[in-house]
DNA sequence: TATGAATGAGATTTCATTCAT
DNA sequence: CATGAATGAAATCTCATTCAT
């Protein structure tokens, strides 16, 4: 369910032949018009997935919308009946998987309420490694993004970029000021903390990437230790 | 002198046109080569400026030859007399300034050679984040280059790009093979370490470059701190 | 219908977007993928008919793309819909004008088989003279490329010339044989005499060119003459 | 001294800065002009000599200006100090190859005057055949422009084209008109005669140019023999 | 006069987007 | 709605010619 509404989401900014959007469909009654709607949304789900791939193997700027068309089986024409353009395509993607990770992060969170911040920082480190892993355009263009100022090519897309951004750090501090408040973290420098312990997660996922090895709960393990305790000896 | 020899070194990989290269040029006796040789040294590297800039203001892909061309006060055809191709340019970009870089990480640890191992690191580090803020581009290219396994536009560039990062990680894994066989540092794990650090590192350089908001030595001083330490109570 | 065929070939060597052909359409249901195919097909001829023209009227290197499209009525990128390169372009026309060309020489050849040499000699030195009066390009390139050893800017075409012409002195050749084989032609130097048959019936094309005057039937009788005979009194 | 004459007029077409010149030199009084004028012409002809073989080997179009003045030894501004543009260039060289060319064949049949139009035959194909061997780049003009109407890129070389081929036939049907007279010859179409005959000696020279094959003695009695009393037993 | 770097018009090719069927 | 051919603006690169030194 939290999944079909993310989705869905997909379709959201979608050209202007779209019809107006339910944002959640509750039972299945087969009635005309939800038939056509679901039909529309998977075929944008799969356009978003073919997007995503080709992103990933190809780079933002050498996947090109015929292969992404193609990838997902259906002409250019269909493509640009569900997405505006390439910004629009993009942007929708970066917004799904921006709630999808985020749903993922408030759940571990949940899960791990009331824990020691070690635990808590496990399970966000995980979070968020294992979800790269798996959407790597996600990842792409969280990074690509992030050295860029005026993406005047992408401006939505941009725009959903700053928004996953400012969410994620949002919760490294959160999670941060937890530590505090508990008296397991040091007071001073705290903002400067979430940068730091952001760029050791961000490192877990270029290694996998470069290195081509998946990375292992010790690492993470390590990872979190050497926050806590440093790796001094 | 350094510079001068680095700077020169942009003109490598020329085009067909140039003439062969004086590798170096001892007093400035007014020798009638030598002033043509000085003047192209002069275009290659305004040339070279104006890339960097123009790369790190529109991005890798969005910066045009042309404007380049603008930037630097010449003709796209003059630009063409001094770089073979886009890549090229690109390519004595990376080439320069990884040159660079690593030259000022080796006279910072012959510096504190000797030094207790947060000496170090805070050299390292520093190093580092300043030499990012003065050249843009390089970092950019540097971490959008991180994510790109197919760079087949740019093969040469690729190529100086992988050279780069090879050449950071070896000098950060010396570094901690340093601390550890010094006794300062733990002995398990010391390869994520060397991520970790890193990661670490580039996020300062990320946090200047979004917050617009110049990194300051305390913040290095923290880093090192967590690194060594770590951030728990 | 040969023709159609012929025409259709010329679609063979085509860019990325083009879809299966179909070799062969019989009659004219109106099936909805024949429509379509039949389409490209005209664009297709109707873009190398315009090449042809502009490529004989202006030469192989002052003839431009642009131009050819604006003569074919199209835009540049449909133009590039269906050939990859200039390159492709060139090799199609040389390829589906070569086929044709042999098509007549042994449809001819055929015609007057257990004829004598002279009929023989008659019907393939005018289905030349004939044939490359209709198509001037072909005609063009063909000499062009007969003294150009290293066409690399045309790498493909020139592959297509070569078969050209090797198709064309094998034919020749074949012909003297006949004659040598049933004692009509003489047999000492025939491989020569290809050579020099070949050139006479050259220069009847380039006269047609060059004097803006049709060759008639007695010409090429002369010419037949002239081989057979001499024209010593 | 034919030569000096005629290397000379290489120089005749030249840019707006050349004094006016002398058509023949006679004594070698040392002059200073003269010594002036002396090296003047040796540079205008070593850069004619320098661009035929650049234009043999690389065909007319691949062949670059810069490439040019490199062969020959001078920096491209001297070459544009003595030919006004790269048509000018190509004029000068066919001007000067074809008066070569011509006062071969003005020597030669003045050599065989009162002999068998056999002999004439022999020696005008020849010197023909010959002389293409030893200037490739003229052979090459030749015969590319032989195809071309209008050579808008160089109206000029053009120009000399055209005299170079109206000479050429002007001595073919004047050799075939002295065998008419002489009654060697048949009467009839002998207009047509001079083309094949031509048709005939360039089949010579592409062969050798194609199959790398020098042309003998024999080859060419073979061609008067055919031209003569035909291919036929 | 020789030099060779600078110039920039022009050529080829690409690809996101549109739109008739 | 789906289709995919047509479009043409834009980007890269070339090279004949000029001109300051």
């Amino acid at each position: 369910m939290r999944n079909d509404a993310g989705e869905f989401s997909i379709v959201a900014q979608v050209s202007r032949r779209s019809s107006p959007v339910a944002t959640v469909q509750t039972t299945a009654e087969p009635r005309p018009g939800l038939l056509r709607e679901r039909l529309r949304r998977e075929v944008a789900t799969a356009i978003a997935n073919a997007a995503e791939e080709v992103f990933a193997a190809e780079g933002l700027h050498a996947a090109h919308v015929e292969q992404i068309a193609r990838r997902a089986g259906v002409a250019v024409g269909t493509l640009y009946n569900y997405y505006k353009d390439r910004d629009a395509l993009l942007a929708a993607l970066m917004r799904t998987r921006r709630e999808e990770l985020f749903a993922e992060f408030d759940a571990a969170q949940k899960a791990v309420q009331g824990g020691t911040i070690r635990e808590q920082l496990h399970a966000f480190a995980r979070t968020k490694v294992q979800f790269l892993a798996a959407h790597r355009t996600y990842f792409r263009i969280l990074f690509e993004g992030e050295l860029t100022r005026t993406q005047s090519t992408y401006p939505t897309a941009t725009l959903e970029y700053e928004r996953s951004l400012r969410g994620f750090f949002d919760r490294v501090e959160a999670l941060i000021q937890r530590g505090v408040d508990s008296g397991e973290l040091r007071t001073e420098n705290a903002d400067l903390d979430g940068w730091l312990l952001g760029g050791m997660i961000r490192s877990l996922s270029v290694r996998e990437f470069r290195e081509n090895r998946r990375c292992e709960a010790r690492d993470i393990d390590h990872l979190v230790d050497v926050f806590l305790k440093g790796a001094g000896a």
